[in-house]
DNA sequence: TTTTTAGTTAAGCAATTGTTAAAGTTAAGT
DNA sequence: ACTTAACTTTAACAATTGCTTAACTAAAAA
């Protein structure tokens, strides 16, 4: 089934163009001025993505999207926040009242792809796969147990969320920084040192045995889970 | 995907047709009167390719593509230069800031689309993932491995992010000033002397073994991808 | 030939990562 | 509330990698 995204922009220029190029992937799009105008949209039909530019005038990103987020019908819609070059807080913010992504300008139309891919495919899998496999590798997410060959191990939780994050990335080097910032292993706020890594990585790769030699070290970059060689 | 062709060109007669040859070709254009309205608009949109007027009221294009080339989000995008039929030194002009090509007046519709194609061929993505890719070559960006005839060979993170600028600039001599102050590879303030830039090349050829031909020195300028012979 | 520029080599040094152990934190049981 | 155990984080130090420079050689230009 076909898509819609719904596009929050004031800039015209802009809004045209991410909806050219969302078109041409075969998606949907709609474009509103504000947010007002979303919201008004959203009480007839729920789109299945929003992209919110965060300065928009009459009713902001921000503000939009914690009334999004409040409406039990419209929380769980994937939204990518769009903002200036220059607001680094703006992410913060964004994160803090539920955005799911961002998006900084100027947009390269393959980086907007494919964050609207990721985030919609996810989706997709949150529903049904219990089990995360690579290899030998078996994680089962709904009792956070690992298991080498059908033999259990015993990772604490962050070493599983740790590796969950590298299996579901797999092929793409994670940096540490990427990796402390995962509010899923850290929450929202927590402040940790990057080296912290290096000891979990450490330890996994200890209880992975001969599994372990799969999380590869990509120098001056980060951790990656290559599984050739 | 479609790519954006961005026009900036003064003569509204003139940058119509380009607009309407480069539609029939299947691409999308986006047409400015001058370099301010273009680098206003590249501030949220990254166009793919660009077609630059040097002689324009407001911003010419040379100033334009200096700004252009400043910009570590912009600096590797094709630019184009149209000119006029009298001003050859134009051309040398255009170079030095880092044009890629040049188009003279009057332009015929098929030099326009094959020049636009040469450039714009010279990266394609395959699976929608993250490579690059000449000839024999490729790059996987998300993974930081580099393959020859799909063999993997090991780089180093510089060596890595030097070969990257050298085929996104494929055509166009880069200085070893320049590539020293490429942020990407070197951050924002790190001072580097010039010729540790030959040590690297001399690496990477060594490296990339017969394909390492392809890395040519220009004598008193810099370094360059060329592919011919 | 002289001068300039590029190629090559190797050593010192800086940056990155691995590892260990101790301190801090959290959670559970008593 | 106290104790204990398990886990997380940090700091310190060791090991490693590879970047940068300087010096020398080779090649091209003047």
């Amino acid at each position: 089934m076909n898509k819609l995204i719904a596009i929050a922009e004031d800039e015209k220029d802009l809004s045209e163009i991410l909806s050219i190029n969302l078109n041409q992937e075969g998606y949907k799009t709609k474009i509103f001025a504000n947010g007002i105008e979303l919201l008004n949209f959203c009480k007839s039909v729920i789109p299945d993505l929003i992209l919110l530019d965060i300065m928009m005038p009459k009713l902001d990103g921000i503000e939009t999207c914690k009334l999004i987020r409040k409406e039990s019908k419209l929380q769980d819609i994937p939204i990518i926040f769009i903002t200036a070059k220059s607001a680094e807080s703006d992410i913060v913010v964004g994160h803090e009242v539920g955005g799911n992504d961002y998006l900084i300008k100027p947009i390269s139309s393959k980086v907007l792809v494919a964050k609207i891919k990721r985030l919609l495919n996810k989706t997709k899998n949150i529903y049904g796969a219990n089990f995360l496999i690579l290899n030998e590798i078996k994680l089962d997410m709904d009792s956070y147990s690992t298991f080498i060959n059908d033999k259990k191990i015993d990772l604490t939780r962050t070493e599983f969320l740790l590796l969950e994050a590298l299996i579901k990335n797999q092929g793409r080097v994670l940096s540490r920084d990427q990796l402390v910032k995962r509010k899923r292993i850290w929450g929202d706020d927590k402040i940790i040192y990057d080296r912290t890594i290096d000891v979990h990585v450490k330890n996994l790769r200890e209880k992975l045995a001969s599994s372990g030699k799969i999380i590869k070290t990509v120098r001056g970059i980060g951790y990656i889970i290559d599984t050739n060689d």
